[in-house]
DNA sequence: TATCTAATTGTAATTCAGTCTCAATTGCAA
DNA sequence: TTGCAATTGAGACTGAATTACAATTAGATA
């Protein structure tokens, strides 16, 4: 067991719930998909593996991998569907992405977060989480 | 007609469309709304003012709304629904919002849009809008 | 290890915001 | 006026997401 399923049991156990081979499944299966997915591209992908778990399970356990911090819903794009990204062990950054291409980098700015947090402070809040996505053009879409 | 009207007509001409009595009802209700809102609180508004303008119409006009910069949709909130903000004459600004209350700050900080200008550059990127909210706990919401 | 039970699963039905179809209407240019 | 493309409202439809329910199962306990 690597530190993502130790750390979801955990959580499970914890709450009161099972470790069942479904989640397990869903998890590994995250856990190697290195970015950004979706619930059908996730079933398929198990599907093509030759795991049978239905799309219900695959509703049900992501919002638990969202709570336990493990992945975390993703900008929205165009189409209305919810996009997760996987967290667990990787730094926070934000997004830049290209209107056009889709194309998206990923960058951090330990002044903006400073900046962030100062601005909270100002308020007295309590920040838990931020997103900041920049849309545009990237440089090959820009000419063109 | 004020300025938002004479825009969006303008706007409207230069598709070839019109600015019919539906839309300008819907617009003159965006125009009023100083603030956040949806298609159904939307509808409701007009429906109490006695304006018959069918959801279809509204769920039409306000993307049309936002391609003419009159409003944007706004953050999306825990619940699965488009919200709109008004911003024709409003100056571009962020959310901190309180996952507890819902209470909104809306704030803007030149050094943060400056840095996010110079990532772009570092890019080659050309941004065209951005997006950033911070959610966590207002001061009330913190203690309790 | 066997037993027990609350948690979980898959299926299929359901929800509901948002989109689309279409016949009737209307704004507006000529 | 007239003509016609654009628009409207009603209601059908879509599809992501949720839910009910009966069957199954993880895993705690004895
Ligand atoms: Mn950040
Ligand atoms: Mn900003
Ligand atoms: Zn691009
Ligand atoms: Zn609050």
């Amino acid at each position: 067991m690597n530190d993502g399923e130790i750390k979801y049991k955990n959580y499970l156990h914890s709450k009161g719930q099972k470790f069942t081979p479904e989640r397990q499944i869903i998890l590994k299966e995250v856990l190697a998909l290195a970015h950004h997915f979706d619930v059908d591209e996730l079933y398929e992908r198990l599907r093509r593996k030759g795991h049978r778990v239905s799309r219900a399970t695959i509703y049900r356990t992501l919002p638990s991998l969202v709570e336990n911090k493990i992945i975390k819903e993703a900008v929205r794009c165009q189409d209305n569907i919810t996009k997760y990204e996987y967290i667990f062990g990787h730094d926070h950054h934000d997004h830049i992405v290209c209107i056009k291409c889709g194309k998206i980098y990923e960058f951090k700015n330990e002044q903006i977060e400073k900046l962030q947090e100062i601005t909270c402070k100002g308020y007295k809040f309590k920040p838990v989480e931020h997103r900041l996505g920049i849309r545009g053009y990237c440089q090959k879409c820009r000419r063109g």
